[in-house]
DNA sequence: ATTACTAATTCACGAGTAA
DNA sequence: TTTACTCGTGAATTAGTAA
């Protein structure tokens, strides 16, 4: 029985009432066994448990969270050096271009990212999960929206990156709840020129 | 034994040659186990072996790395969450409104914490470790010490956290060794005013 | 329906050792 | 030194029930 595979069911299913037979089912084994290894973990002072005739209430504890917190920061730190996105090059409605102009965020993009952004922005169309996974890795920095007098621009996260060698930045909206399968890479250089890009070539970043 | 103890193993130890005998005393249990629970997640197709005579040299196969993926994003999906801190507010000695005023702190503030901040701190007590837990989950942003005629100002770390929905920051001092009960945030608003608190409430942030 | 005891079983682990 | 086999033991899991 996995130890941390317990944990995250208690995690999961935190202040329901749940029985330890679907513990048993969701953890491979049975009914018994799983009431035993939450018995277990509550000994151990990972989780409180309020066993009912009706179902168990799990709680986690401190204990149990930094347990997950350590294989995290674990994790996280193996992954980031092993992960990369690729994606194939897509032209942009030329959007890219104005918005990357506009003083309310070139500002932010030479303050917090260290760039004098080239005017222009090189689409990469790629899996949205793929996208998550990777952005997940990397520390979002945070880019305020503003208004000038005619209308509103939004508040964007962006993620330092590199392409080809050559520092860059994705972008992504920050309100947009609908996810989406392009990602906006700006940089201090023209892309495209500097690494012989076209429509439909495929790309890696890291 | 822990399958994900075994990869995480797998994958600190990639490129190097290791002996399963290290890997036991890694994992406790015994030179034979651990290689047998190498072979074994070999045979599954979470990791390649090379045994040599003088060791083993493992890679880390992406079926293994998508397992700590998936364990990542379950984890950090968790955490985010469950992670708040909650704090009594005690006041300050107002020696908050002295510092945040140094334009050495107040500009940075500006630049990296995009803050234009109000004068004062709001100081919340708070559990040590429970603060500790918090913040790791959080960005540190660091805040440049400086000088002026008299004296020194230490450098700070910043962590954006936000209280009553309200975007503030976390300050610490990078120095001081001695771990710190209290919380100092700052904010654009006057928190205090703000969120009609007094000292003595309690207030729990994000 | 629950939880969780005890007894049976199995299979994971360590010890000993070969290559 | 390595890796990794076999074998025997026992801890971990299941099955059968009780409450």
């Amino acid at each position: 029985m996995d130890r941390l595979d317990v944990i995250l069911f208690a995690a999961r299913n935190q202040g329901r009432l749940v029985s330890t037979a679907l513990a048993g089912k969701s953890l491979g084994c049975t009914q018994q066994n799983a009431s035993r290894a939450l018995k277990e973990l509550e000994k151990e002072g990972f989780l409180a448990r309020q066993p009912t005739q009706h179902g168990t209430l799990i709680k986690l504890l401190p204990k149990g969270r930094s347990l997950l917190h350590s294989y995290s920061i674990e994790i996280n730190h193996i992954l980031k050096d092993t992960y990369k996105l690729s994606g194939k090059v897509v032209s942009g409605s030329g959007e890219g271009k104005f918005y990357t102009g506009l003083k309310g965020y070139s500002y932010q993009f030479r303050n917090k990212l260290d760039m004098k952004v080239f005017p222009g922005t090189l689409n990469l169309s790629c899996n949205e999960d793929a996208i998550d996974a990777f952005l997940s890795h990397k520390s979002p920095i945070h880019i305020k929206g503003f208004s000038d007098r005619k209308r509103s621009y939004g508040s964007l996260t962006a993620y330092l990156v590199t392409i080809g060698g050559i520092r860059a930045a994705a972008l992504r909206p920050e309100r947009t709840h609908h996810r989406h399968s392009i990602l906006e890479l700006i940089s201090e250089s023209n892309l495209r020129r500097e690494l012989s890009l076209e429509d439909g070539s495929k790309v890696v970043i890291e």
